[in-house]
DNA sequence: TTGAAGACGGCAAGCGTTTGCCCCATGGGC
DNA sequence: GCCCATGGGGCAAACGCTTGCCGTCTTCAA
């Protein structure tokens, strides 16, 4: 049926190895004899079985993208980039969608580590102990978490979220809620201990909310609960959160910023098309798809070798921010 | 190194074809003696190689999904819940980006054939002849494109660009400007001939602007073309150009919808989150991705069958309308 | 008691590539 | 003129799984 080394093996006159060879070995084959077998190759249409290839090099050419939800906008960016750089390497990309859950998540990685030479984790739910094993057992580069020996790239959304927080005082905000996104998520945490220092060294009150999906629904739901604490400002887990915030809030009669000032985490393009545009910290999220995929196929090559890169994220000041209405938030 | 069929038929004391058995032809094999081959395998963590399984059944329980641009929002809803449907069906799917570009397209899917059972296209800029060709090689389901002979989910969006109109012309608009979209997509083809029809029973003036790449950007440079045209609606090939179009205009000092109604396409949310709100024609994207995994596997399994389905879309009326300015519109 | 029909499961070929091993020719050094 | 090194390329096993074929054991009817 379809066309296999045989074929061109028949028809240019060799042996199947030597244009096996000719293929992926191309220094061991006269050049001469290696040109006649790529012109019969080629007006044969043939093109290599990968599985077939896969299974005697025992490896793939395929590489897995695990994300939580591919229609939050925080990942397409990141999806464009690490395929399109796969493609530079000339490998194929999975994809799947774990909808946040942790135990879809780890089913993934399992069903999927066979027919891949590694995959990529974006912003796991799962547990550090199971990627850690997982790790074991394929290579694995995670995005947003850190995690000793596994290979890593972060984005600095710690930093981020200073100078967010930073932002918010200079504006004259006292009082800065905090809404967190899921419990399981790094950036959880790093947006947590950022915001902690922050509040210590500036004495400034923060009330935490959350955690929360981070999701526009979240927003909606978590907004009465911002607007009860009295707070004047809000930095939101992310772009999503903070824009369902918005919506809720303007509904409940604020003016966002003249009442209550938002900044999201992100800048997907929510945080630009949003009335009034979202003051967010900007994620390098297709820096971080590429700088993944790139880690991932070296310790592909080079097993057992690991690596974190740290990106750099930066305050993206918009409409959304503004210093508080006059008198309030100051105790 | 990895457990394989051989362990398990070592662990559970029968032949590796029994343990094949036991997995994908199960009434072939006693009761009792396939419970003991999956507790061994259970016990090993035995995983089937799709590779090699591949190779003997020349099936490999992967599917292709190919798009013009995974960062346009149109598409993640609809990769989302192609990717649910397939792992709902134990298949995996590989993504590619073709940029628009119809020349990566094709390498794509030449460059996926081998590996993948079927591949979805979703919104193509491939000619007619090509996709029809490719058709012949492997089992294809194209998404917002009609072609004899290739099974096809279509999303109607000539009735909702009818409504559309119909909706500006009950507005009082009279002269309204249809920017078209990428000249190879059959969306835009639909549109210009519904548009057409309408614009011929109501008398109305078309102006007809574009081709377009339906990004922002295009939506920006379109704007100017748009404004001076005189027509007091407009009518965009999708959510991204009407939203850049919207940007633009503002920027000129028109006010929208006070002096230019606008409209797109997709109620992508891209829609809801800009200001004002799109009005705009909804497309059943989920349905879609889930729909074309559905016809795809079908035309996997029973070779050569072909379907269409056709999806009804509808007019979704928020903010970004509204009669025209008085007395202009009107001859 | 015998024979036939199932049920069960072993055997081995085959899927398309890769790769270690080996053979053959050629050419250069002595 | 002989030997050996070297380059080129054939041979066949192996990768992990499926599946057509066939032998063995039961079971049941005659």
């Amino acid at each position: 049926m379809a066309v296999t080394i045989k074929d061109v093996a028949r028809v240019s006159g060799v042996h199947v190895s030597t244009v096996s060879r000719a293929f992926s070995a191309t220094h061991l084959v006269n050049a001469e004899t290696r040109a006649r077998v790529l012109a019969a190759a080629e007006e044969l249409g043939y093109r290599p079985n990968r599985a077939a290839r896969a299974l005697s090099t025992s490896r793939t050419g395929n590489l897995g993208l695990i994300v939580a939800d591919i229609a939050n906008p925080f990942f397409p960016p990141l999806i464009k980039a690490a395929q399109a750089q796969a493609r530079a390497r000339d490998y194929h990309v999975f994809i799947a969608d774990t909808d946040e859950q942790a135990r879809v998540e780890e089913e993934l990685i399992r069903s999927m580590a066979k027919q891949v030479d590694g995959a990529v984790l974006v912003a796991p739910r799962l547990t550090n102990r199971v990627i850690t094993e997982l790790a074991q057992e394929i290579p694995l580069v995670v995005v947003n978490r850190r995690l000793r020996g596994v290979s890593g790239v972060l984005m600095d959304v710690g930093t981020g979220a200073r100078r967010a927080m930073e932002h918010l005082i200079e504006l004259g905000h006292r009082e800065i809620a905090v809404v967190g996104g899921p419990s399981r998520a790094w950036t959880s945490g790093e947006i947590e201990r950022a915001t902690e220092h922050i509040a210590r060294d500036h004495g400034i009150l923060i009330q935490r909310v959350g955690p929360n999906p981070p999701t526009e629904e979240g927003g909606h739901t978590v907004a009465d609960e911002v607007v009860a604490s009295g707070a004047t400002a809000v930095l939101a887990h992310n772009d999503l959160l903070a824009f369902g915030l918005v919506q809720r809030a303007t509904e409940l009669g604020l003016d966002v910023p003249g009442d209550l000032s938002v900044i999201g985490v992100d800048n997907s393009h929510v945080a630009r098309y949003s009335s009034p545009a979202l003051t967010t910290v900007a994620m390098p999220v297709a820096e971080a798809g590429h700088g993944a995929v790139d880690l991932l196929l070296r310790s592909v090559d080079a097993a057992g070798s690991t690596g974190t890169v740290t990106l750099e994220t930066s305050l993206i000041v918009r409409g959304s921010t503004a210093p508080p209405a006059s008198g309030e938030g100051l105790r």
